[in-house]
DNA sequence: CTTCGATGGTTTCAAAATGAAACCAATCGG
DNA sequence: CCGATTGGTTTCATTTTGAAACCATCGAAG
């Protein structure tokens, strides 16, 4: 992945998830990278679907472009005008049907309607379950961080 | 799930990947949920690992406490000393490891040190791989979003 | 070619969140 | 009883966010 941004002084250099919170853990960034899953995308039509301020959408989206996660390539004129995912940003979808799942899980009250994420068939995702090597399902108590010296 | 906190006027109501912003998406919120992921945390413990301070901590303990994510409950001897995660922030597990191999796969240049999560036989976690019902692998090309009327 | 509306911003200023530091009460070890 | 540690709260300065106004460009309609 190219070095693009020049975010430094991390919060905790030495941890992944520490960095990608860095990096997408703020109102907005993950909510602009969840409507671009679903295509390409523009300023207004961002601004009308989050209800973001334009200064902060015009900030976030520099930012992602500058991380690597959005592109607003040359695609359709050079006229920076398209947002739309790189390879960096697209892999982001397993984080946020992750954070979708949980949503669905503890977010609503029971009954409450919610969007839901399907295949091209209609049918639901399955749920994800990290698992080890050998296929063994594993939680915070299977597991543990190995500290890097 | 007890409707413990009082959140009100979400972002993107029907939204559970919105709703879980809402509720984790800040600054400190998932790396607390991380820290407390490896056993029970002492408010000083999180304070010296996060380097956060200490008032913003405290509203976040609050906060995550009332949201139902973390317990301070009687389990010590009820003088409100002990954080640790309910069930509901246990659930956060796989999307705290599904930001963590985003980070690892795109937060560090080649051959940057950082932590990695292993299982009780120090061997990694396995990559986390949306798929449908069937098995069949899934992205953001192959899924969309269902919203509900 | 002129005008009008929409797009994609930037600037300015007020309000809210964050952070550093000082302060404080309760507990614990000796 | 003494001093250190823990678990905070309060105060105040700094930073971030957001609403609103402003502005430049483009394409379509007249």
């Amino acid at each position: 992945m190219g070095d693009a941004g020049a975010e430094r002084d991390w919060t905790d250099p030495a941890c992944p998830v520490a960095r990608a919170v860095d990096l997408v853990g703020d109102r907005w960034s993950l909510l602009i990278v969840r409507d671009a899953m679903e295509g390409p995308a523009s300023f207004t039509g961002l601004r009308r679907s989050l209800g973001i301020a334009r200064n902060i959408l015009s900030d976030r989206l520099r930012r992602l472009v500058d991380q690597g996660i959005l592109s607003t390539g040359p695609s359709g004129g050079g006229k920076r005008h398209v947002y739309e995912l790189t390879g960096a940003g697209k892999d982001l979808f397993t984080a946020v049907v992750a954070l979708r799942q949980w949503g669905e899980r503890h977010a609503f009250a029971d009954g409450e309607p919610h969007s839901r994420l399907v295949d091209a068939e209609g049918r639901p995702v399955a749920e994800l379950r990290p698992q080890g090597q050998d296929g063994a399902l594993l939680d915070s108590d299977t597991t543990r961080v190995e500290r890097v010296e």
